[in-house]
DNA sequence: CGTAGGTTTGATACATTTCAAAGACTGTGG
DNA sequence: CCACAGTCTTTGAAATGTATCAAACCTACG
C-alpha cells in the first residue's frame, strides 16, 4: 500500500495499460475518460476524496485515468484487493454499494448526453458541482447565508468532453447565464451561483 | 418467487414506484429508461435473459422500465434478496460483477451519446445488437457461414430514445447504411449485416 | 376494405460546430 | 517591475448536421 502524487494533466494511467493496482482518491479530483481512435474524447466521470479508482475483477482497463488538479492516491496491488474482498464481506458489501452508485450517475448523465440541450446540460453540470461542493462543506453552517460559490476543478476542454459539446458552446453559455443574472464569474473557475432556484429550474431535472 | 409475464409496451414499474422487488430477465427483452419533465426520454438500458432488474439496497427507483417484447421474469421481495445477498457471499460477488460490467457498458455508450455522430450511433448500435444475437446462438455451428442476421426486439422509436437522437434520423441512417450495401433489412425489423467490417469501421470503436 | 400505428421520405429551420481572431491570464527572464 | 511567450478563454461569422414539420407509404388487423 504506496501513496502516490500527480499534478493536473498527469496520466493515472492510460486505457491500454494492464489493470495491476487499485486505489482511493485521497485529495483532489480525477478525471475518467475514453478515446477514440480519432482523438475525440469523453469524460465518463469525475472522481473526488473517497472515491475508488480502477476496475475490480478484470485484467485490462476500460478507461483512462488523469489528475485535474493536484491528486494524492493510495494504491493496492489489485490481487491483493481482490483476495481482501472476498474474506471481508462487508467491504465487498460497500464496494457494490459504491459501484451501483456509481452506475446511477452515470444513467443519469447519459440521460443529459442524449436528451438535454447545450444550456440545461451547463446548467445541469453547475448544479451537479454546486451540491457536491455543499456536501464538503461543514455541516455546522448550513444553510449558508451566501450564495453558493465553488472552484471549478476544471479547465473548458474537460468540462466540454464532460459535456459532449465544444469549449466554445460551454464558453458562450456560460456567458449567457453570466449575462442573465443567473451565475457570476469571480474568475475563470470561480462560480458564485446567484438564482440557484433558476439554475435548477434551467437544468430541466427528471 | 413468483413469475410474471408482460406484454411489449407494458410497464414493469414506473419511475416514482417504490422498489419492492428485484427479478431476474428469464425471456425477452426489457427497456430501462428515464423521463424528463417535459416528456424527452432517454433509454439507459436494454435487459436480456439473465439480466438483473432493480436496485439493491435503494428504497426509490431511478429509472423505469417497460417490456420491449414479451417478457418472463421471476420476482423476489427485495429485502428478502438483500438478506440474502449479505449472507451469501458468492452471490454477493456475482452481484458486483454484474453490476461492474454495466457500468462499464453504460460508460461505453456515453462515448457514444457525448461524440459520435448519427452514423456512428446507429453502425455502433446494430454492431452491438449483432454481437449480442451472435452470443445466444448455438455455439457448435459458429463461426456461422452466414452473415450475422438478427431481428431488433425494438421500434425505431426505442431505438431513437437510447441513441439520444429522432426517429427520422434512425430511420434515414438505415436508409444510408442499406443503400451503401453495408446491411440489407429483411423486414424493418430484421437486418442482415452484410459487410461487418465496413459496419465495424463505421462505428469508430474505441 | 378501411383504419390505425409505425416507418420512410422530403423541405425547411435551427442549434451547435467549425474556423478564425482577439483577449485574458500565467509564468519566466531580462 | 515590465516585456514576452505560451496557453486558455471569449467572441464573431459561416458552415453543417440534426431536429422539426408535413405528407406519403406500408403493414397488420378488425
Amino acid at each position: 500500500m504506496i501513496h502516490k502524487n500527480f499534478v493536473p494533466g498527469q496520466p493515472l494511467w492510460s486505457e491500454e495499460d494492464e489493470a495491476h493496482v487499485f486505489a482511493i482518491v485521497i485529495s483532489g479530483t480525477v478525471k475518467l475518460f475514453k478515446m477514440l481512435a480519432d482523438g475525440r474524447q469523453q469524460v465518463v466521470g469525475f472522481l473526488f476524496p473517497s472515491d475508488c479508482l480502477g476496475r475490480a475483477f478484470s485484467e485490462t482497463r476500460q478507461t483512462s485515468a488523469e489528475a485535474a488538479t493536484d491528486v494524492e492516491i493510495c494504491c493496492f496491488p489489485r490481487q491483493q484487493f481482490e483476495h481482501v474482498l472476498k474474506h471481508h464481506s462487508e467491504l465487498e458489501y460497500a464496494l457494490l454499494e459504491k459501484t451501483l452508485n456509481d452506475l446511477d450517475r452515470a444513467r443519469d448523465w447519459m440521460v443529459a448526453l442524449g436528451r438535454k440541450s447545450a444550456s440545461e446540460k451547463i446548467a445541469s453540470f453547475l448544479l451537479q458541482m454546486s451540491h457536491k461542493s455543499e456536501l464538503t462543506k461543514c455541516p455546522h453552517n448550513r444553510p449558508s447565508p451566501n450564495l453558493p460559490t465553488f472552484v471549478l476543478p476544471f479547465s473548458r476542454n474537460e468540462i466540454a468532453d464532460y459535456l459532449g459539446m465544444t469549449i466554445e458552446t460551454v464558453s458562450r453559455n456560460l456567458t449567457k447565464l453570466r449575462v442573465s443574472g443567473v451565475i457570476r464569474l469571480v474568475d475563470g473557475r470561480t462560480v458564485e451561483v446567484c438564482d440557484p432556484d433558476e439554475l435548477a429550474s434551467l437544468a430541466e431535472l427528471q
